[in-house]
Order: C-alpha cells, then sequence, then structure tokens
DNA sequence: TCTATTGTTCGATTATATGCGAATAACCAA
DNA sequence: TTGGTTATTCGCATATAATCGAACAATAGA
C-alpha cells in the first residue's frame, strides 16, 4: 500500500502555504477542491501532462493544503481545511474569495 | 530621476501577490511595512547582501505589494495597502495576523 | 569638485521549479 | 494470469529564482 507524507498541522508553514498556492495550476486545483468534500485526480481534467499534474499534486500534500485519501486505484484528494483554518484563520477563504471575484485561469482545465 | 514601475491596480495579481509573500524575507519585510507608512530600504536592517536585498524590493514592487518614493538618495517604501484590498478583501490582513500568530523569521534582520 | 551615502543594476553562480515521456506500482475485473 | 485503469516516480531538459561582489547612478554636503 502506498503511503503519503502529509505534514502535521502545526508544521504547516504560512510561505509554504503561499508558495503551493503561486501557481496557476495549483490555485486552480485548490479552488475545484473547495466545492467538494473529495476529487480523484482524474477528476481535475487539468490539460498538462500526467506527470506534471501529479508533480503538482505532490507539492500541494508536502505544504500541507492537500490530503490524500486511497481506495483501489484511486486517489480521494481533499482541502485540509480545518488545519488551514485553524493555524491560518481566515487565510483560505480570503484568497478563494479573491480567486472567484478575479476569475482564475480556466485554460488549465478542459 | 530614476523611476520605477508600480503595476496598475488591476494589474495585481492573485498568484503573483502569493509568490511575492511565499519568500521568507519578503514576507518579513511586508510585515515590517505594515507597522509604518514609510520605511527607506536601509531601516529593513536585513542580514544579506544589498544586491539581494535589492532583489527581494524589485519583486515585492513588481507584483504589486510595495510602492517606493524617491526623496533624495533615500528611496521611501509603502504596503500598497489600498489597492492591496480593493483587489483582494482581507488576504493581506489575514496574512499579516498569521504572520504575527506564528512568529516569521527573525534570522532575517539584526 | 571631491567624497560619502543610498540603493540599483550587471554578470555570474548555484539552487529550485516546471514540464515531458517512459517506466513503475497497485489494484480490479475478466 | 492477463490486460486495463489510475496515478506516481524516474530521468532529463529547460526555465526561473536566490544570492553575491563589483560597477554604476543619483544625490547631498564639505
Amino acid at each position: 500500500m502506498r503511503q503519503y507524507h502529509h505534514p502535521d498541522r502545526n508544521h504547516i508553514s504560512l510561505t509554504g502555504v503561499l508558495y503551493g498556492l503561486s501557481d496557476p495550476t495549483r490555485l486552480q486545483i485548490v479552488k475545484m477542491l473547495s466545492t467538494k468534500p473529495e476529487i480523484t485526480c482524474g477528476e481535475f481534467c487539468l490539460t498538462m501532462s500526467k506527470s506534471t499534474q501529479s508533480h503538482h499534486f505532490k507539492v500541494l500534500r508536502d505544504v500541507g493544503i492537500m490530503y490524500t485519501r486511497l481506495e483501489g486505484t484511486q486517489h480521494y484528494n481533499s482541502l485540509r481545511r480545518e488545519d488551514l483554518d485553524a493555524r491560518f484563520p481566515n487565510l483560505i477563504e480570503s484568497i478563494l474569495n479573491s480567486c472567484q471575484l478575479n476569475s482564475c485561469d480556466s485554460a488549465l482545465v478542459t
């Protein structure tokens, strides 16, 4: 069984989270994650290669933004909303709001 | 007279701002900027070389976070709080709050 | 005009990041 | 056990970022 490293809540850093969200593709992923409890990797329908998508998923996991649960061949991803809100109150909310207001890049999905 | 490029409010991007703040040094600079109306480059008392400091100042100007006003040999820097708040409501506030809560890197200043 | 101060820009180096195709791993179903 | 699905990891190429010392520019003051 494959295992992922998800950092403990206390080890999520502000600069790490900001870095994670500073890439348009990753911001788009997080935006989608905020609309549903869980999304599998394939359901994001991103336009780039699979390996590049995996790279971005890994970054989001490593900085503590995303949690990935394994079930069969599918990987269910979720936003670590509670952990992020506990550590950085209102941060994710304000970013998602700004994202909505200014319409994020939609050329990244099919 | 030297001139800087400060992007128009409408051209400040969310990913650009997040990128600007994803570096510990730049986050520290912005944290300081939030405490005073203006700060000259030297007053930040950063531990790295002058050229590296200038690089970070340039990044902060380019992404629209910082405004630099020239007066004599001094450069007065300020946080573009109004522009940022207008474009991304509560974003800067929540970042600065998180920064306070989790004590940002203080090895960056003397 | 000479010199000190303030801060930037240049050129180079080193380190990170992004991106892809190919190979791999885990699982399921026939 | 064979093949299909889902997603990651590896190896590599290219692009971007961080850092420094040295040179430069603008100004202020003696």
